[in-house]
DNA sequence: AATGAATGAGTCTTCATTCAT
DNA sequence: AATGAATGAAGACTCATTCAT
């Protein structure tokens, strides 16, 4: 076995995948280069291009990873014995974990519209449609068993998906960061309690 | 005084402000150029440049006035004798019906960190941040007076004006756009009432 | 009256249209940059844009130019009393005043090809095809006339415009410049009378 | 001895020639890649790099080729008993049997002085010149033995280079193509018997 | 010897900013 | 004061060439 530091040279689709992951996340998508992609990857500039044709296909390929991901993540963590608030709460302890993941999943939801519409169309919603109309459908469930108010699911599902957002990564700037406790105690509050008093 | 059709030179710093502020919200900032500017604004390019140094202190021009504009807004609707739900609703419907002003909005709440960390910290969240601070001292207010519920009331504040974008411009292309009274009602549904049964 | 160096500022699109159409000439199309260009016309790079939405359209508008410059000095030069022949050689008389233009007029129609079929297709033989349309006509109304010997037109035309720049500019390289008196003796000689031997 | 599929290895240099020179016709030298030749040729692009330093000396391998095949089919087919004329055209005849090869001539004729004076110089016009070259001296001996008429024996090796050239592929687009005995006629008729009347 | 993944110099093109008029 | 022609730095992408396997 090698015992340099070098890696694998399978591994360079994935330190691609990776640094423009994290560039993505950090920067957005207009304010990251192929060049910056290439020197956090540690790989020359073409070598991007072996893998994916252009900057859009390489991004497109980071969402739809993104959402397999969380779906897998969720599929794995969802015990139907249970009840709705506490499999919504489960899977959402289970989805921080990734918190890396975080900054991207926020960032994109940022910048659904960035591209002006024709990319934005196609493209970025993807992640939030595919986990709001995942979310929409245990909310249908739980509210057939009686275990949330009526109400429209989707527009339910995409407020949740909001608030969880709001309290996780998208704050980082406009209130302390949350540690995953307080993030679910949050979470409960705002979400299935509400304001009103008693 | 001029006898020509020409319009006040004064007139010409606010034709740039709202002809930016127009495209900004429309296409972000950037892909938003100078010479859409311009040309929306009925000027000379280099006009821009007399009332501001560059894009970025045309960005943060608009961003300053936005904040101004609201704030009094807030200020002129409010009414102490109120309790909190109705005066926050209240004022919600205000603004509300500045529809135009929300593209803006936003636009740059989604775009806030665009720019790589520089611009973004010492330039977008400064709207949010001051509507925030701004709402969480009228719920530390209705919290002292037992009108809702105890908590952070920064970060209800925060939750609030998630919540509340989330139901007007961000969501345009994940639900249905809701109408002015959609809006108010499920606002206070989620908001004040919660999801949780009885 | 300026006494320095300086060129009229209206000058500027010319300059690009005569760097680049030299540069063309003497590299062909891909091979001139358009760095080169813009050095070679004292302009900054992107003042060629300002004028050229991009390389091709440049490139089609020194077409476009030339075609429309042959066609006039052919018109202006053409007299209808005099017989084919001397017409035929008047005109390139004319044309070869343009020495200049030569090197672009060859360059060009070598180069053809050069683009994959669709550029070529649609752009450069645009030259030729009205250069020899041109001729073919007048060959037409001249075998009419019996003043050359029967054949196709277009045919006819084609060989012509062939051996006329074999000629002049294509030479350069394969044999001695011809100047003015030895081409228009030799295109007598090669196109009109034949090798054969009385 | 190998029991594989394989080929002898030094097929391999076959390969690449007759794979880089069917693409040098069909796309000229820039827009010829080497992958599409490895591709072409059925090898690994580092292969080409065993045989060939870089582009331009394949290229130039490959024109030095096609004048030696060429010298070769001529003397093969010149009968010093025939007269010129019938000389020629028999030789003509014969070099149009290789209709493919046409291609690469047309081409690179085409194509001569792509790539700035540099390359051009030192290489392609070796084809042209070898041919011209050879064709004068057949040339010479005709005049002296009195089959043609007097001329000089270079340009005229030169015209009818470039007549035939342009009889054959240069014109595909600009008429329709000729078939091998339109070509011949057309050439008897162009060459040595001109245009003028009686 | 043969390979093809990796590379980066070199291209075209965009757009914020300047400055002569 | 107002203009917009001119600019060049910066970005996405291509492809001849190298080198570890």
């Amino acid at each position: 076995m090698e015992t340099t530091t070098e890696r694998k040279p399978t591994d360079r689709r994935k330190q691609v995948l990776e640094a423009a992951s994290r560039s993505f996340a950090a920067f957005g998508y207009k304010a990251t280069t192929m060049d910056q992609v290439a020197k956090a990857a540690g790989v020359g500039k073409g070598t991007i291009y072996t893998f994916f044709a252009n900057k859009e296909e390489l991004f497109e390929q980071i969402v739809k990873d993104l959402i397999a991901e969380l779906k897998d993540v969720a599929e794995r963590t969802l015990d139907p014995a249970l009840p709705f608030a506490d499999n919504l709460l489960r899977i959402l302890q289970q989805v921080l974990a990734y918190r890396d993941r975080h900054g991207l999943i926020v960032k994109l939801s940022q910048e659904v519209k960035e591209f002006g519409t024709p990319m934005a169309t196609g493209g970025l919603e993807a992640v939030e449609r595919s986990i709001i109309s995942y979310i929409a459908g245990h909310v249908s469930n739980a509210i057939a068993k009686g275990e949330i108010r009526e109400s429209d699911p989707v527009l339910t599902a995409y407020m949740m998906l909001k608030m969880y957002l709001a309290l996780t990564a998208e704050g980082g700037h406009l209130h302390e960061p949350l540690d995953t406790d307080q993030v679910l105690a949050s979470f409960r509050f705002y979400c299935l309690e509400g304001l009103a008093v008693g």
